[in-house]
DNA sequence: TTGTAGGCGTTATCAT
DNA sequence: ATGATAACGCCTACAA
């Protein structure tokens, strides 16, 4: 099969019969074009089916108008919701999304960032704050701007937009105390590579000690985000440190599976238990009767992210840090502690 | 801010004291050089921090790897699953996922394909057989090779990886019928530009008739997929056209919202209504009783179709059609009806 | 407003 | 095994 080759603007300017300049700004830089070369322009493109090549423009203007984004798995449904915002988000400036993903590894992560940058992406989406040195080294020596999402810098050095998980973390916490509750459970996210699950937890931390509560490591477990782990995590802590009277998930399908597994025990919640998730996702929602959580904005951070890039890449400045409520959902998996 | 340029391949080159030539070959074509005059040029690239130019490559090569995929709302589950397969499958052979995604929108799709084809996709992946006209022929001209993912091509001329909706849904449908069921509501998906729910919805139809049973138009209803619309229809069915026995969902998050509904109404699941899904998302097996619906590989389809697309363009012939087995999978959702 | 020509960073084809 | 050099397709001063 011979496959005769693409069309070249060449092509096309030869097709109008103008030169290969003003058939490149035609396409370009319309306005700087009579209007009648200009549509000779645009038949001879339509004629010939001309698709222009993105990597020799990529290589005069040395821009791909490409964004690269380096997510953990994107079947996480926070991260598809913000991934499927940012692509939008992208494509309505002619922009498109440059998408690599991995499983809560720093390494292929760094590989992704390489791999992406090698691309010509023109700017970055990153998720957290733990990365190999040399992920973000490489994205300052390349020149590459990119913005850190979900979490937030402590030191506001780089731009992030995201939302601060421990503070949130504590108001849940203190919904609990507020209701009553002390002996309290913990089904967290795994805390290894991912400061977003240990900010989580840091939180409850902390809102116990401000009143004088510690959290014993028995009632404590970690477990990768799933509704299955939900159920087995809190089946172990059951059977690990009974007597709790709370139980605190590091996501919505952590506390969704403890919810579960509760009532298939017979255990009543809120009357005995009371649960709290995190993310707010379309379920906690709809499962009767309610999963009290934390609302994250996922979907807006991801279409921030991009808005936040475009605008720096247009030469605009924008605030380094964008912190995004993140508001308590009180629903009915949490009550008043039994017997109070 | 001045950035210094990145160092470009001549650079290392001068760096390594070799030209340019050999410095590209030592890169791209390691056992065309002596070993040590590749350290050399190894030592250079870790000591400038040297990034190869994509575009430039793409230019010289024609080639980006860079395979481009054009998804519906990556925020549906199992679209974000497929994402993810197929991202870790390209990586793992040195190719990057340039995603594009649309609601449903066949006009938007269309200029997502052109966007990625001026982005120099290697190859590309679809979603479904309903696309503009224009979509495929651009494609074609182009010289692109492309996979269509979950469904099949009927006339078996175009590269397909996914699974018959159409006899999965005859699957259901005998299975509620097996039970006794003969009064049978549906919650279809949106059949406009979705091949998927028209063909499943059509499955349904034609189990039916099998029997000489038809389906009125008042037992079914359309929505868009989610949990929410799936309560929402549920109630307008019931309103409309009571007395059905078994609901078919036209994916998982609408049948778990004819679940949820019908616990809240007080309707025993499976004792007085059998409700059924399509998909099996996680939360299929972890809900009690467990939703009866039909298994769809998702992540394999997003897989099998970024290993497909990698042999072609390496050369290998593959079976144009790939037909994935979608098992229907009882759970507790369905039982005999009522009364019998 | 339009045309001419040099350059963007690599790869690949020749020689050597 | 290595080096010189012509593409690759487009953009953009600069000139006209």
């Amino acid at each position: 099969m011979p496959a005769k080759p693409s069309p070249r603007l060449a092509d096309v300017a030869r097709a109008a019969g103008v030169s290969l300049a003003t058939a490149s700004r035609a396409l370009s830089e319309p306005d700087m074009v009579r209007e009648d070369t200009r549509s000779r322009v645009q038949e001879a493109v339509a004629m010939l089916g001309y698709v222009p090549h993105g990597a020799a423009r990529a290589l005069a203007t040395r821009r791909t108008r490409t964004i690269g984004a380096v997510f953990p798995p994107v079947d996480n449904p926070i991260f598809a919701g913000a991934t499927h915002a940012l692509a939008q988000e992208l494509a309505g400036a002619g922009y498109t999304l440059l998408l690599a993903s991995h499983d809560y590894d720093a390494d292929a992560e760094l590989a992704a960032t390489r791999a992406l940058v090698e691309r010509g992406a023109d700017g970055m989406v990153l998720v957290g704050l733990d990365h190999r040195p040399e992920t973000l080294a490489l994205l300052e020596r390349a020149g590459v701007p990119y913005e850190i999402t979900w979490a937030l810098d402590p030191g506001a050095m780089i731009h992030c937009v995201g939302i601060s998980h421990r503070s949130a973390s504590i108001r849940v916490t203190q919904h609990l105390l507020d209701l009553g509750h002390r002996e309290i459970a913990v089904i967290a996210g795994d805390t290894r590579g991912n400061d977003r699950a240990r900010e989580r937890l840091a939180g409850v931390k902390d809102a116990l000690a401000a009143r004088g509560l510690r959290l014993p490591a028995r009632r404590v477990i970690e477990m990768p985000f799933s509704v299955a782990n939900g159920r087995k995590g809190f089946a172990t802590l059951l059977k690990r440190a009974p007597g709790f009277t709370a139980v605190i998930g590091g996501n919505d399908p952590l506390a969704i599976g403890a919810f579960l597994e509760a009532q298939a025990r017979g255990i009543d919640v809120p009357g005995r238990l009371s649960i709290t998730g995190f993310d707010d996702i379309e379920l906690a929602g709809e499962l009767p009767p309610g999963l009290t959580t934390v609302r994250v904005p996922s979907a807006e951070i991801g279409r921030e992210a991009g808005k936040r890039l475009l605008a720096r890449l247009a030469g605009k400045a924008v605030p380094v840090i964008r912190e995004m409520a993140a508001p308590l959902i009180v629903r009915g998996t949490t009550g008043p502690v039994a017997g109070k």
